[in-house]
DNA sequence: TGCCATATGACAAGATCATGTCATTGGATT
DNA sequence: AATCCAATGACATGATCTTGTCATATGGCA
């Protein structure tokens, strides 16, 4: 097998010596490139061969790193881009998620811990530090319950559920009653009852928490 | 440094030995504890040292995979624990990432990315297979959208946006015309607007649009 | 200067909603 | 067997919402 190809964009001369070190005595790993902007990495594309790996720095001068892993996406889709971050932000930690990149890894972390990321990452994998990671999980927690996979759904019933679901849609309760082969009056009842469980007294504030809490 | 303690819970006779043979050659790796199913090695946690990774198969007979991970959680928290699956099944993978899993390996992959995943996992990290990275990605994906990070707006003024906010609180008119200092009759209009550019014709419909895509 | 969007305000009619009260049925629990 | 609760249905009243139509003032833009 041969070397993992590993470029390394990285501005702190300093660190970035010391990764370079870490990931050349690691066995299987060769850091073949070494840049300071993603401006420059994006240039040497053209004219080198391209890495199994990059590590990439989203706190760079000049181009965005969020910005840098859409470029070299679209450049060499093949490579497999893991973030370096010192940004414990999951707002930012979202975009890089969405934006595709194969690790995420937080620059507190271990120089042995970035040279599994980056065997794992030219494997195809995706690696999370153990920070990143609970913040992910954190997200889907938050996914779950946007996608009511259960939770606290306050005692609700069924059919409860069944027509807070439907006013979720916008629906009026005619419609809803329609829909659900009930009388108006019974939606109007369980709608009642959606009221007491979610502590809540308009149609409004019902769709706004079963939303924003996944109940719907 | 210490060898990463490595536990395998695995029914399948052939595939555990292989992987057993994999771990204990991989430096730094030793496989003390090979189990065929989950409550076998629940026992064990009693009577003797607790491992540093659990590689747990969910497809065991006896006890479900994903209960005997959350089972091994309560019991020996500070372990790391590595999903071990052939399922490629969006939403087995979506409980086992809520369960609170170190790592989720699909069962079709190298023993090499296992290596990779048990010491990723040791050191704190969560690591992922390509196939499953890809299919949480795009639950990300679909996240992102259900969430419409910004973007469109729908054309929203200002003061429509604040109505809207209110009316994502679960206030009624009145109240949303008290709290802005303008009159009801203004506030209904902006409503109106709100539906007119939000193509919905009712209250539940724009909070729960509102609330979806992110405009509130 | 004239036009347009935004923000404001108003009135009215009819639809819809919120809530109090009551009743029947069937399944589950005790 | 008695009890509880979910689900169903009903009626009435007052509050709230939706929509059509109209009007004024302000600031930006062509």
């Amino acid at each position: 097998m041969n070397d993992i190809e590993v470029w390394l964009v990285e501005d702190n001369e300093v660190y970035r010596r010391g990764l370079v070190k870490a990931l050349d005595s690691a066995i299987g790993i060769h850091c073949s490139g070494k840049f300071d902007r993603a401006e420059t990495a994006l240039e040497a594309i053209l004219r080198s061969s391209t890495p199994d790996v990059i590590l990439l720095d989203v706190g760079l001068p000049g181009m965005d790193g969020l910005t840098a892993l859409e470029a070299f996406r679209r450049r060499i889709p093949d490579c497999n881009i893991v973030i370096l971050t010192v940004f414990n932000d999951p707002d930012k930690i979202f975009k890089a998620v969405c934006s595709g990149a194969n690790g995420y890894l937080l620059k507190t972390g271990s120089s042995c811990s970035v040279v599994n990321a980056v065997r794992q990452a030219a494997d195809g994998g995706a690696t999370m530090d153990t920070a990143v990671a609970q913040r992910v999980l954190g997200l889907f927690d938050r996914f779950e319950k946007t996608n009511g996979a259960q939770g606290d759904d306050y005692g609700l019933s069924p059919r409860e559920k069944d027509v807070l679901e439907q006013m979720a849609k916008g629906l009026v309760i005619k419609e809803i009653a329609y829909i659900l082969h009930i009388s108006t009056h019974t939606a109007t009842n369980h709608i009642r009852s959606i009221y007491n469980k979610l502590h809540v007294n308009t149609n409004t504030g019902a769709v706004a928490k079963a939303i924003r809490e996944g109940l719907v």
